[in-house]
DNA sequence: TCGTTTTAATCAATCGTTCGTTTACACTAT
DNA sequence: ATAGTGTAAACGAACGATTGATTAAAACGA
């Protein structure tokens, strides 16, 4: 009971910071309204987490994680290049999906201030990316090459996070609910192979155009 | 007396109010900090800017008034398909390197929270799409089909947006002062080119499988 | 009774904003 | 030419409210 309530009383904590955050910004969010949203009382934010970054770290380290364990046995596998393309995309777009406010707030590039958050952020971008070392390969994306990465990869997930940016504030406000309301599973699946079909055809066409 | 002095006092207080925003956030800078980095008195603020909001009012404003009167022109141009869509990706790409600052603070999605703000930027994004319709009509992207929208123009335009909030990010860290010094004007050049072909092979091939 | 969890109260610091006053310069009437 | 008037710009000080953080003590289950 006691570690029940204790785990429920830190995950109410997190949740509602996170959904603060994602809304209004790390700093546009003050401790006490974070622990009025997880009916919690203020001290109980320092005791779990340290201190209000704290929470920040945890959510980073929460997001990422779940990241990595997500894309890297997918960026594994061992498929047939389109194929493997177009299943990792899908599977982006899906983690993007079930876990927005999580990555509204981890992926943001503020705060640029908080040199404890920026180094754990930094961590986990340099571990994923020599974690997807073997998908980068079959792509033929030198990693060195800043060019290759920018209209590559790196293209590919500022697509999907702006989309899911946009959607998340789209839902926020009333008159733009019925846009959101648009953005369904089947919406998903046909954004997921368009997406698909750009990297594809425009890559691999540059590819193409590059070799001669 | 320095030349920054001698600037009016309001250009000081919107300047220092825009770099501190783009690092920190909105939030994340109190008026206090703006004046002292402007060089004025705190009370400067509320004189010319009426609220600590005004500030970001008028960094809205401008950006998409400088946005709107640097991409319009381009996209009423007589040119042929490939030209134009190249001419106004190179367009693009200068007026977020021109602008960087600018760029980030208008164009992110914080604060939500912010009724006035929001309704802001909400009446600039709805001209500009209207005013860009031309080109859209052109792109034969129809703007009430969210997915051929969300991977044609504003898939280019999140890439580009990454892109310089990436390089900023870095600008302001020591140990990757060497990866933003690669961003050249030469750099810059092949990019435009590269995001070019990624959307021209990639909008051109999906185009084709569809007729199918 | 013991250790853990939760509470209310309080800290110094900072928040955005507003106050009354002073300075600097242009214009006007004498 | 001079004294008087009007106005915008800038100042220091202070407002009440809120910030993140900490404390000692109460409440809890074992």
């Amino acid at each position: 009971m006691t570690t029940e309530h204790h785990k429920a009383a830190k995950q109410r904590i997190f949740e509602a910071a996170l959904a603060l955050f994602a809304r209004k910004g790390y700093a546009g969010v003050g401790v006490r309204e974070i622990a009025k949203k997880a009916e919690v009382n203020i001290s109980m934010i320092n005791y779990y987490f340290g201190e209000k970054a704290g929470i920040l770290k945890a959510i980073i380290n929460e997001c990422y994680d779940r990241y990595f364990k997500t894309i890297k046995p997918v960026g594994d596998e061992d498929l047939p290049l389109e194929e493997h393309i177009r299943k990792m995309i899908r599977t982006v777009i899906k983690f993007f999906k079930d876990n927005t406010e999580l990555v509204i707030v981890a992926f943001d590039i503020i705060p640029l201030d908080i040199p404890e958050v920026m180094e754990l952020k930094i961590k986990w971008v340099t571990g994923i990316r020599e974690g997807m070392a073997h998908f980068r390969m079959k792509l033929r994306v030198d990693a060195q090459d800043i060019l290759q990465e920018s209209v590559g990869p790196t293209a590919i997930i500022a697509v999907i996070l702006n989309h899911f940016q946009s959607k998340y504030a789209a839902e926020q406000y009333p008159q733009f609910k019925e846009y959101a309301a648009q953005l369904n599973d089947e919406f998903y699946e046909r954004y997921a192979n368009a997406l698909a079909d750009l990297f594809l055809y425009g890559y691999m066409g540059r590819k193409k155009k590059e070799e001669k």
